[in-house]
RNA sequence: GGGCGCUUAGCUCAGUUGGUUAGAGCGUCUGGUUUACACCCAGAAGGUCAGAGGUUCGACUCCUCUAGCGCCCACCA
């Protein structure tokens, strides 16, 4: 016997180590099965499992275990991310509490630690990942830096440098002072600061600038060429008075000035600013960097040399001032501050040497298109599908303005850049001077042979490994067997929150890599918040542990509470009356299981009982019906990715329909062990996808249950259509009883007698007899075609059947006339409606025959429905 | 500045190509231990679907505009 309510924690473990030792999780490279893939999204290797885990993987797991069950090859590869500089953070702030930092330590050591630090929580996260009841294939784990991972970087990376894709240059990059690395565009975040804003006088014109630090060598002015104040200047040189003395300014005319802004003229400091830059490439101007990689002010700054630039900034305002050269200061200039999206220090951007990906260069093995145009065409030609659609935009105007990649970090955790220079040997030619790029550790300098090779210091974005994980995961570049079934994947599950960083990235890299497309469907989910729509955050303290909601209510509630009532790309709220509400219909499962094996277990049933189509009750075939139905509209929504609708029938399809009514009518004489079996089985089959646990528990207790739920066919929708009519009117008719009774105030406990004129439904009626008396209580039901009214009594009309209850003593006079009055007016409106409706020719004539008919019947319906309200009125 | 989303019952949200007297869960109210379940059962109240126009025989659904909230991208000399 089962126990009264479910206790996920009493089973969840064992059954999750059943699942992983019978292999149910592992896929076969072999099989003939059509393949179903899903990378998982390789959480950081480092802390814990948060709720945006936790969603990612009750999706996935949902697809993956339907699937499963549908007969594909269903391969679900997890895996963990090195995560280079959130990682090196982190350990970075353990060494600090010790007092020591990463260069004291040195290279080695440090990533000693960082190692240690990163085995550690990689265990954390497989255990909670299994804890969320992920049906992963563990033998097929990976780790970003997984030896033949690395292998798979740096094929790419020689492929890409021999392509001209990769190059070294000094460019200008997103530079964060505190994590001494450049930042690819989109890791940088803005925030909103209020600064001060300073006009200074420069020449003829008045510039206006938030940095003035920057300004030491600013020698260009770029005016509007439309811009009549400074038509006389474009094109000279004029003799200005700046910080150090005189310069010579050159006035350019470019249409990146705005005549609105300011004065409408601006100097240009191309080493510390992207459009600048540009506008140096463009003019072929010089680049002169003035704060170098620590925040420091560089010699050109003069007496202020090797200041902090912040510092710089108040000392050398003031001797502008002195010089007579500020104008004015703004106090309150608001703008936005970018920022590192790791560390939150303020990004200076600044000229360095670095490697990119070229982005618009256009090559051979994509016929002749760039990467970016690449990316774009098979998102445009629908190869790959991303749900919701709407982001197809975001992710076009990402593309299209994507600049070159910058690919080169200066921290230690990562891929080192697959790249050696030769350094200090006698027989140096000038050509050793060329970067050796080899994908293994080259012996020698191919030019002077000498063995004195030193490796690039740096290594590769985080987001070039990850850019792989489709296929890097199933062993390539070897042509594995892997590679060849479960490759392209065929959904790419993971928030919309990383679009950009990833998902671009990995249609970007696979593309040029392999050839295929990465993914088939990118399905982006939306972020949990918390109950007042925040967002969840440490400091905010809102944060909803996984862990504990999973101790707390079970995994099952969990998966399936972050599952129901929300749409892909949209947030959602989650908080523990949701979860609870879920775990109560785990336990609602769980007890209808339990009276249901109650049964067997009285009859002695011992094994799964043979379905007989040919002797049905009206509630067997009408459970039947409403069990099929909902087979195929939840087979539907899962293969269309409507995951929530999914759930919700067969969170509407248990409760109401199996157990409201089924299980209710089943407790009378014509209870029929092989339906509810039958039923009961199919069900566990269809929720198992979604909560795995409480199904699979059930499953065992089942009589002659062998094997476990996990590996069992989907149910199949049959051949046969079942009769929901009869039942549908009875529940009707009952609903109908029990309303009046209510209204009434008729004690539950009490029989009353109830008096039916079936008219057209007599024959539904008749076979149902048992079950009105029962679910209606009734003490004793008259059955006819028609009959008079009855005076006292409370009338209703339900379905074409008219309802008398006849005991006079029972019903309250003054409150059933107020009931029917509302009654009668509520009909009057509604028919008012529907013939104003059904007399409107073009309605007759333009909607379709069914709809039409349809509200002629409903207009039918409600004018009986209200004579008879009219006539109980009179009786009364 | 460009783009996107949201606005539906007290709260949180569904609503698939336009045709339901607009649904669910929670909460509220009224009853209730009847062959599983009080993590439950029976019943009820509660909405001019943000506002204004338009298309249509018909709009929560399509179009335009407005308002509020939120997000993304760009810019910020």
């Amino acid at each position: 016997m089962l126990d009264k309510a479910y206790d996920a924690k009493k089973y969840e473990d064992a059954i999750y180590m059943k699942w992983e030792d019978s292999g149910a999780f592992k896929a076969d490279a072999n099989s003939k099965k059509p393949p179903f893939t899903i990378s998982m999204p390789p959480p950081n290797a480092t802390g814990q499992l948060h709720l945006g885990h936790a969603i990612m993987l009750a999706l996935e797991d949902i697809l993956i275990r339907h699937r499963r069950m549908k007969g594909y090859e269903a391969l679900w590869l997890p895996g963990t991310d090195h995560a280079a500089i959130a990682t090196q953070n982190k350990v970075e702030k353990v060494l600090a509490e010790e007092g020591i930092t990463r260069e004291q330590l040195g290279r080695e050591s440090f990533l000693g630690r960082v190692r240690e630090y990163v085995a550690n929580s990689q265990d954390i996260i497989r255990n909670q990942v299994r804890k969320m009841g992920s049906s992963c294939d563990w033998s097929r784990e990976r780790y970003t830096l997984d030896d033949d991972l690395n292998t798979a970087v740096n094929e790419v990376f020689v492929r890409m440098f021999e392509d001209g894709l990769i190059y070294r240059g000094h460019r200008i990059v997103n530079w964060c002072t505190r994590c001494s690395s450049t930042l690819a565009d989109d890791e940088v975040e803005y925030v909103e600061a209020q600064s001060s804003f300073y006009y200074i006088k420069y020449g003829p014109v008045t510039i206006g600038t938030a940095r003035p630090e920057t300004k030491f060598a600013d020698k260009v002015v770029i005016v509007h060429p439309d811009d009549e104040r400074y038509k006389d200047y474009v094109g000279k040189e004029i003799e200005i008075d700046w910080i150090d003395g005189k310069i010579k300014a050159k006035f350019i005319a470019d249409k990146e000035a705005d005549m609105e802004m300011g004065s409408g003229a601006m100097t240009i400091t191309p080493a510390h600013s992207f459009v600048d830059f540009d506008l140096a490439q463009k003019y072929k101007l010089e680049v002169m960097p003035i704060i170098d990689t620590d925040g420091k002010m560089l010699p050109v700054a003069g007496e202020f040399a090797g200041m902090d630039a912040l510092e710089c900034r108040g000392k050398l305002v003031k001797k502008m001032d002195k010089l007579g050269l500020l104008e004015s200061i703004d106090e309150n200039y608001s703008h936005n501050l970018s920022v590192c999206y790791r560390c939150n220090t303020a990004v200076q951007p600044l000229v360095s040497n670095q490697w990119f990906i070229d982005v618009n260069k256009k090559i051979k093995s994509l016929g002749g298109k760039s990467i970016k145009q690449k990316s774009v065409e098979v998102v445009k030609k629908k190869e790959i599908e991303i749900i919701p659609n709407r982001f197809d935009k975001t992710y076009f105007h990402w593309m299209d303005n994507l600049r070159d990649w910058c690919i080169s970090r200066q921290i230690w955790w990562g891929h080192r850049v697959p790249v050696w220079y030769c350094v200090g040997d006698e027989k140096c030619k000038p050509s050793c001077k060329n970067p050796i790029v080899s994908r293994e550790t080259p012996k020698e300098c191919p030019h002077c042979k000498s063995k004195n090779l030193k490796q690039d210091e740096d290594t590769l974005d985080t987001w070039f490994s990850s850019g792989l994980w489709t296929f890097s995961t199933l062993g390539w570049p070897e042509k594995t067997a892997d590679f060849k079934k479960f490759h392209p994947t065929s959904v790419l599950e993971t928030g919309y929150d990383i679009l950009f960083f990833w998902v671009a990235r990995m249609i970007i890299m696979t593309t040029y890599a392999t050839g295929e497309i990465p993914f088939e469907k990118v399905y982006l989910h939306g972020l949990i918040r918390d109950k007042e729509g925040r967002k969840m955050s440490k400091s905010l303290g809102n944060g909803i542990d996984p862990i504990e909601m999973i101790e707390k209510f079970g995994t099952d509630a969990l998966r399936m509470s972050m599952v129901i009532g929300n749409t892909p790309g949209n947030d959602m709220r989650l908080y523990e009356e949701k979860i609870m509400a879920y775990r109560n219909f785990t336990n609602k499962l769980w007890n209808a299981s339990r009276f249901v094996i109650g049964i067997f277990e009285e009859k002695g049933i011992k094994k799964a009982p043979e379905l007989d189509l040919g002797s049905l009750s009206d509630a067997d075939e009408w459970i039947l019906s409403k069990t099929y139905s909902t087979i195929s509209a939840v087979d539907d929504a899962l293969m269309n990715y409507r995951i929530s609708e999914a759930g919700q029938l067969l969170y509407d399809f248990l409760w109401n329909d199996f157990c409201d009514w089924y299980l209710e009518l089943s407790k009378g004489d014509k209870q029929n062990i092989a339906v509810l079996y039958h039923v009961l089985s199919t069900t566990l089959k269809l929720l198992h996808p979604i909560i795995p646990f409480v199904t699979e528990q059930i499953w065992t207790e089942l009589p002659g249950s062998s094997g476990m739920l996990i590996t069992e066919p989907y149910p199949e929708p049959l051949d046969r259509d079942f009769d929901a009519d009869s039942i549908d009117l009875v529940t009707e008719v009952i609903s109908a009883i029990r309303r009046m009774r209510a209204e009434n105030k008729i004690q539950a406990a009490d029989k009353i007698p109830v008096v039916l004129y079936g008219h057209k439904e007599m024959h539904a009626l008749e076979k149902n007899m048992a079950e009105l008396v029962r679910l209606a209580r009734i003490s004793e039901l008259t059955l006819k075609d028609d009959g008079p009214k009855l005076p006292g009594a409370a009338t209703d009309v339900a379905a074409g059947v008219d309802i008398l209850i006849p005991l006079a003593g029972l019903v309250d006079t003054e409150k059933e006339k107020i009931r029917l009055k509302k009654e009668i007016d509520n009909l009057a409106k509604y028919i008012a409606t529907l013939s104003g409706k059904l007399s409107n020719k073009n309605f007759v004539q333009n909607a379709p025959k069914a709809v039409v008919e349809g509200e002629q019947k409903k207009l039918a319906d409600a004018e009986v429905r209200m004579n008879k309200m009219k006539e109980q009125v009179d009786n009364l």
